[in-house]
DNA sequence: TTGCTCCTCACGTCACGTGAGGTGGC
DNA sequence: TTGCTCCTCACGTCACGTGAGGTGGC
């Protein structure tokens, strides 16, 4: 029999750790005196604990641990909870595979610029939404205003402010295209609403259901529309470093809308939706 | 400005986490009422929400992070901060490899047999020790008994209990063979002793430092001699199946020396130092 | 007035590590 | 007797999540 201290020699295992153990009853002492509370262990206990560190390993949590030492458990039960840590070792294999290449990318910035690029780009997922909205070819981006305008003056009337969600544009062609721009201008609502609405310039705005993007990456902008291309070059950027591919039009989310003379105050959160370019954990 | 919740649905971050964050001082609400206690976010506080998020994505701890946006330092010191967190998830990379390869290997376990085999094989280190040993050639093992008798009578005289740790042997021919086995007998000692001695067998016994293994997988062997056949078994198979080769002889260390005449309750640990066989993360 | 949103504690999580304050054993 | 080992609480860790109990705003 041995006292805690020399056991926790033998086993490699701190003495805090057995005693722990054996508070949350997964591996408990052969005998404890009964006047001094000393732990005594047995040289044949070693196999047990071995056990445990074994599962343990594996990345187990305590519970399933004591479930599989304790209980007897059918192989099937065994099976699933293996099948169960090994999808979830997959998966964390792959977020640091990711973070490797994220860390990577940004020390090389830090080591070529001498600090770190105030990018904020981040991954995000957003869900499917209403969206109350004209689409047109403009000639030039800068013709939106005047749809916009007219948005945010009829919009709120027919539908109700408590409907109303953010001031969108989807920009359908290329992002980085100017002139003869295809974009799709509107307001995510919090609720269905189907009737249309015709503006005085002509364009119709009608509901269609803007659908979930699992992986979208996303930069805000604020102040004026040119103030966008820094963001629209760092998302281009990371999308590059990290290994995606882009994946559907843009996003243009007005989180403050431009005021009616001033777009100083406007704050936009610009979205990309992405995937990865390819498998990332070789087989 | 927003309350926290809408807030929380624009930056897509629980309030509870804007709460901690708030109350940790790592990002505060523009604004919070004096009477209500209300807190107000304004839309462009969501760049630095972003960039901690961001941040935070690479496993950066919120102190670190709550360092890096909020005190301004160096360019060097922020290298400093990834280059280590860089090396934080190499190694988990590493670990995490390994345990898939060891998950599926006890996958496979369960589904071929139907159960876990009991063979509780664990990675462990060794420190240096000294070892007051002898060293023979024996034509068969079964002849060790009667060194292992003299060395347990003869040496506490001489060393003295006290400084005397565990029986041990260490296996220089291959393990596995049991004629002519050279092997080497004797006892860890917690503390150094030169004089060497010699055995009424004729045997001398001396001592030296057994190096340190880093890595030595373990199995526990208990009663007779002959029992440690299936130990070594499955010794031998967790070397194959999980990517690691035999690099240094065995070790049999008795946590329970056998008694005089019996052998049943005798306890022991079998070592065999290892290391990868491969690189196991391609570069 | 009702329902919604917000507030502040306080406690739980997971697997221990770290004292503080006290006792047993050689 | 001294020093070593052991004991039992109790609290801290990290980044929040989850109520409980209460209030503000339309």
């Amino acid at each position: 029999m041995f006292r805690i201290g020399e056991f926790s020699k033998i086993a490699q295992t701190p003495v805090s750790q057995l005693r722990y153990y054996d508070r949350i009853g997964l591996f408990q002492p052969s005998h404890i005196d009964k006047f001094t509370s000393y732990r005594y262990y047995s040289a044949d206990q070693l196999p047990d604990l071995n056990r445990i560190l074994a599962l343990k390993e594996l990345g187990l949590s305590l519970d399933q641990i004591k479930r599989m030492v304790l209980d007897d458990v059918s192989a099937e039960e065994i099976r699933g909870m293996l099948a169960l840590r090994k999808a979830q070792v997959e998966q964390t294999l792959q977020e640091e595979i990711n973070r490797l290449r994220v860390i990577e990318s940004r020390l090389k910035q830090v080591e070529d610029l001498g600090h770190l690029r105030e990018d904020d780009v981040i991954l995000k997922s957003v869900p499917a939404q209403p969206f109350y909205s004209t689409r047109n070819v403009l000639p030039n981006l800068f013709d939106g205003v005047g749809v916009v305008g007219e948005l945010m003056q009829l919009i709120p009337k027919v539908v109700g402010q408590s409907k109303m969600s953010h001031l969108t544009a989807v920009i359908h062609g290329d992002a980085f295209q100017i002139e003869q721009a295809d974009v799709e201008m509107g307001f995510l609502l919090n609720d269905s609403f189907d009737m249309p609405l015709l503006l005085p310039s002509g364009n119709e705005v009608k509901m269609r259901i803007l659908p979930a993007e699992p992986q979208v990456i996303s930069a805000v902008r604020i102040g004026p529309f040119e103030n966008g291309f820094e963001s629209y070059a760092n998302l281009g950027r990371w999308v590059q470093d990290n290994g995606f591919v882009i994946n559907g039009p843009a996003r243009e989310v007005f989180i403050e809308p431009p005021g009616p003379d001033s777009q100083e105050t406007a704050v936009c959160e610009i979205q990309f939706p992405v995937m990865t370019a390819a498998p990332l954990l070789a087989k």
